[in-house]
DNA sequence: TAAAATTAGTAAAACGTTTTACCATTATCA
DNA sequence: TGATAATGGTAAAACGTTTTACTAATTTTA
C-alpha cells in the first residue's frame, strides 16, 4: 500500500497551525517573520519526525526555478568531457542542485533542439561546451536571463562568460617542445573548424615553428570524416608520403587516438621513429607503448570555475548586471617518451 | 524586456475558449470529448502560431509524472559506463524523456542518497548499476510503484528486472582462449566484492582452468585500494614473485589499465611475455602495445534491453502487475595480440 | 410531445508550494 | 486615554496544468 508523501498540508493539520507559518518556518524566515520560538520548535521537529521533505515540483512551479544544471558537451563518451562532468556532478551536488549531461555531437541541430528542450524544462543553468554555429540561440539565451557559462570554447566578437585554457601559449609550448627535442619537421593534425580552441592551437603551432625556422605541416579534418575511411586515409598519406615528417602534434584527444590506430596498422614500428604529442591527457596516454606526450587541461580547475561563475551567476539579482567573467587556464606539458629524440 | 511564455491561460483568453477545452485538444482529446472540427483547429492553429509548449513543471506537479529517467552509474568517467551512457540517453530523447546521470563510486551510502535524491524529485524511471549493498534500498523503490531496471549485475535471491550478460558463460570461454593458446599458469585478477557479476566471473575462470587440469591463481583487489600504492603491490608481487605465471585475465577495465601501469613500471618488456586478456573492450585496448585481447560487452544491445525494459514498465497500468523481465546477453570474444602464444 | 440521450462544451478543484496582504491582540507612547 | 506600533500569526492568491463533474442546448426516441 503505497502512501503518500507528506506535505505542508499535513503537518498544518497535526499541529493546528497554518501553511503559511509552516512555510516560513521551514525556509528560515521564522525568526524574521516573527513566529514564536515555540512554534518553530514544535514545527520543525514534527517536520524532522515525519521526515518532511518539500516536492520540488511544486516548488519550482511556485519560484521558477528547477535546480537543475546542464552540462552540454560534445559527447560525454569522450573521457576528456566524462571527467570534468563528474567534477561538475560532484560540486553542484554539494549545493542541492543537480546537473543533466547531454551529448551534442558538436551539432548545431541537436544542440538547438536541446537548448530549447532544456529551456522549456526551467533549468536553472547552462554549462555549454558550444558547437560551432549556436552564437545566437546563447546570446537568445542570455537575453531571456537564463545563466550561461562557455567552456573549451568561445565565440569571437562575443562576449560571453567563459573559461578556456590558453590554447595559443599551450600549443606554442608544446611545439616548441618538440623543436628543443631536436624535431625538424613537425605536423600539426587538427580538426577542420573555425573553433577558437582550434584556431587558436594551430596558429600556436604555426608561429612557434616559423619562429624555429622551420616549415610547417598542416592537415585539418573534419569531424564527421575521422572515424571514417577518408580521414583515416588522409593521416595515412601524411604519414606515408611525406616521408621528412618526423613528428606530429595532434590537436585533440580523438585525433590521436585514431591516428594510434592508423598508424599501428600502417606500420607498427613507425610508432618509434615518429615523435608524438597530444593535446588533452588520459589514463591510456600514460599506459601506452610508447607512452604518449601530452599537453594536459587542468580539468579540476576547469570545473571549479565553471561552477564558481555558475553560482555568480545564480545568485545575482535579477536587476543588476554582473561583470563579464572570463577565466583562462594553462595547460601543463607532460613529456612522456613519445616526444624523445629517436 | 522578457516576456513570459504563454499558457493555456493565454490562448484561452485570445480564443475565447475555455482553459479545459484546450487542455483536451492539445491532449489530442478533441474527438473523444467531441469537440467540434472548427474548435479543434482554431485552438491547433493558435497553439501553433504562438508556439506554445506546455510548462512541464505544471504538467509535472498535475500528474506525478516528470518524464525524466535516471541513470545511475559507478562511475560516469569509465568509458564502459559512458558509452552505455550515450546509447540510453539516446533512446530516451526519441520518446520525450530526458536522462540524468550520476556516479555512485559503487559506494552504498552514495547511492542511497542518490536514490532519496531522485525519488523525492519523482524521476519516473531508475535505471540503476548498483552497489553492492542497496538491496533494500532497492526493493523498497520497487514497492512504491517506481520502475527499476537493474544493468550489468543483480542481486541474488531478489527477483527484479536486469539486464545483464552471462558473465561465467564468458569467462569461461575468456580462460579457455587462453588454454588453447597454451597458457599453462593464468592468473585472475578481480575484485574482492560479492557482487554477482564478479563472482560469476571468477567461478567461469576456475571452472576452465579445473577443467583443463591447471591450477588457478585468484587476486582480488578492494575498489579503493585499486588506484592506491597498496593495490600496486598487490599486482606487482603476484607478477614478479610467483614467476610461473603466464597469462593474466582481468575481470574488469579498470584493473586491467591500472595493470598495464604497473607493468610498465616493472619492466616495459614484461608485457611481451605476459598473456593478458580483459574483461570490456575499448578503442585503447586496440591501440596499445601489444594490442589487449578482451571478453567485449554488448553495450549496444545492452542499452537497448535496459529502455526497452523501462519502457515497458513506464507503460503498464498502475494495477496490473508485469512479469519479470530479465535479459541475459552475451559477450564476445575478441582476440588480439595480447593473448598470442609467446 | 415528453423523456432520454447526445453534443459541445465549461467551472472549478486539485497538485504542493511561496508570498502578499491582511488581522486580531497586546504593548508602548505622548 | 486614545493613537501607534509591535507581536504572532493567518487567508487566500498564484504558479500552469489535468480532470471530474456539471450544464445548456439540441436531437432522438417511444
Amino acid at each position: 500500500m503505497k502512501q503518500k508523501r507528506p506535505s505542508i498540508k499535513d503537518i498544518a493539520k497535526a499541529l493546528n497551525v497554518s501553511i503559511t507559518t509552516i512555510s516560513f518556518v521551514l525556509n528560515g524566515k521564522g525568526e524574521e517573520r516573527k513566529i514564536s520560538k515555540e512554534v518553530i520548535k514544535k514545527i520543525e521537529d514534527y517536520a524532522e519526525e515525519i521526515n518532511y521533505r518539500p516536492n520540488q515540483i511544486a516548488q519550482s512551479l511556485r519560484t521558477g526555478k528547477s535546480k537543475i544544471l546542464v552540462f552540454m558537451v560534445e559527447d560525454i563518451g569522450n573521457p576528456f568531457f566524462a571527467k570534468i562532468a563528474r567534477i561538475i556532478e560532484e560540486i553542484a551536488y554539494q549545493k542541492g542542485y543537480k546537473v543533466l549531461f547531454c551529448s551534442t555531437e558538436n551539432n548545431d541541430k541537436r544542440s538547438r533542439e536541446l537548448i530549447t528542450l532544456f529551456h522549456e524544462r526551467q533549468v536553472d543553468g547552462f554549462i555549454v561546451i558550444p558547437s560551432p554555429g549556436i552564437q545566437k540561440d546563447i546570446e537568445n539565451l542570455i537575453k531571456s536571463d537564463v545563466p550561461v557559462v562557455l567552456g573549451d570554447r568561445y565565440f569571437k566578437g562575443s562576449p560571453m562568460n567563459h573559461v578556456v585554457i590558453d590554447n595559443y601559449g599551450a600549443s606554442k609550448k608544446g611545439t616548441q617542445h618538440l623543436i628543443d627535442n631536436g624535431f625538424k619537421n613537425i605536423a600539426f593534425i587538427s580538426i577542420d573548424t573555425k573553433q577558437m580552441q582550434m584556431v587558436d592551437r594551430a596558429r600556436g603551432y604555426r608561429d612557434a615553428v616559423d619562429e624555429a625556422g622551420l616549415s610547417n605541416q598542416v592537415l585539418e579534418l573534419s569531424f564527421d570524416d575521422i572515424r571514417k575511411q577518408k580521414g583515416k586515409d588522409s593521416v595515412k598519406n601524411l604519414l606515408t608520403q611525406k616521408e621528412n615528417i618526423d613528428a606530429v602534434f595532434f590537436s585533440t584527444n580523438y585525433l590521436t587516438q585514431t591516428a594510434l590506430e592508423i598508424i599501428k596498422d600502417i606500420d607498427p614500428k613507425l610508432i618509434y621513429n615518429l615523435g608524438i604529442l597530444t593535446f588533452d591527457d588520459n589514463d591510456f596516454f600514460k599506459i601506452n607503448t610508447p607512452s604518449i606526450s601530452a599537453v594536459a587541461q587542468p580539468l579540476q580547475e576547469m570545473g571549479e570555475e565553471l561552477m564558481r561563475i555558475m553560482f555568480k551567476l545564480l545568485k545575482k539579482s535579477k536587476d543588476k548586471e554582473t561583470p563579464l567573467m572570463q577565466t583562462v587556464l594553462e595547460a601543463t606539458l607532460t613529456p612522456r617518451d613519445s616526444s624523445r629524440r629517436k
